[in-house]
DNA sequence: TATTGTTATACTCTATAACTATA
DNA sequence: TATAGTTATAGAGTATAACAATA
């Protein structure tokens, strides 16, 4: 680790993440904005067109407290994007559940944020796949 | 862009990224935590470990409206890690510089990402260098 | 008793607009 | 008049603690 932070190879790697990073939240936030959401908005919409979440499940997908879910939630449903439905199977479950409209909606912020990141567009198939093995490899090991 | 939506391969890539984004947003917001700063004021106290800012530039770095970085360089000051200098050529810029302790937090910080980032550490020299110039690539493309 | 979701509270970050002191 | 920094205000996200309904 001390050779790590010395290392002007791995130093520049570092920092060109960095450079992902910040570039893939600004498109993030620009996308999301774009349909006047927040961040945390989005990331919900997007986790409840996938499948309809229970609030609690919802918080550990955000990694944030529960209560803070109820607020978010209650601002989608507000702008009628998300609804709130019974579980049949426990009483005390609320599963939040996108309306058509946030459908949509969650549908056109993928294909916004598909076009974002579409820097790996400037890559060949056989640099994706190299890429895709050094992030796997990248991912895996921690 | 329609290809790339639907090409499995870069979906993969795409999805590595997000991993990756949210695996360095985690660690960074850790690391602040550890010395119980929040993200925002470990960014700006990483920016002036470097140099010393006037409050407008960083606002500019982080992309945020000048009249926030007051109330994060108040409590950063509040915590005697930073400190408002007067700049001798503008009497109106007041320049923000770490104290010695926030240099020295700042230095802790900066081990401590660059320890989370370790993940390089699974990568080998020439994996890395093939890395580099992937993302060297996909960031310059656009 | 334990769990789900909510409410209440307090803090931070954010943008907007108006203010001050310089330039 | 223009610019740098601040203040005031309001909205959103966050954590903590306490609560009601249900298990």
């Amino acid at each position: 680790m001390a050779t790590s932070r010395t290392d002007p190879l791995t130093l520049e790697v570092i920092e060109l993440i960095g450079s992902v990073v910040a570039r893939y939240y600004e498109e993030y936030e620009q996308a999301a904005a774009a349909h006047s959401l927040t961040g945390a908005q989005a990331r919900v919409l997007g986790l409840l067109s996938v499948e309809p979440l229970p609030m609690r499940r919802i918080a550990q997908k955000l990694k944030c407290e529960p209560s803070n879910v109820t607020g978010i939630v209650d601002r989608l449903e507000a702008r009628g994007l998300v609804e709130r439905r019974p579980d049949p199977a426990d009483r005390r479950v609320k599963l939040a559940a996108p309306t058509e409209r946030g459908a949509a909606t969650a549908a056109q912020l993928r294909d916004a944020l598909d076009f974002a990141r579409e820097p790996l567009a400037g890559l060949s198939a056989a640099d994706r796949t190299v890429l895709r093995d050094l992030l796997r490899r990248m991912l895996g090991s921690a």
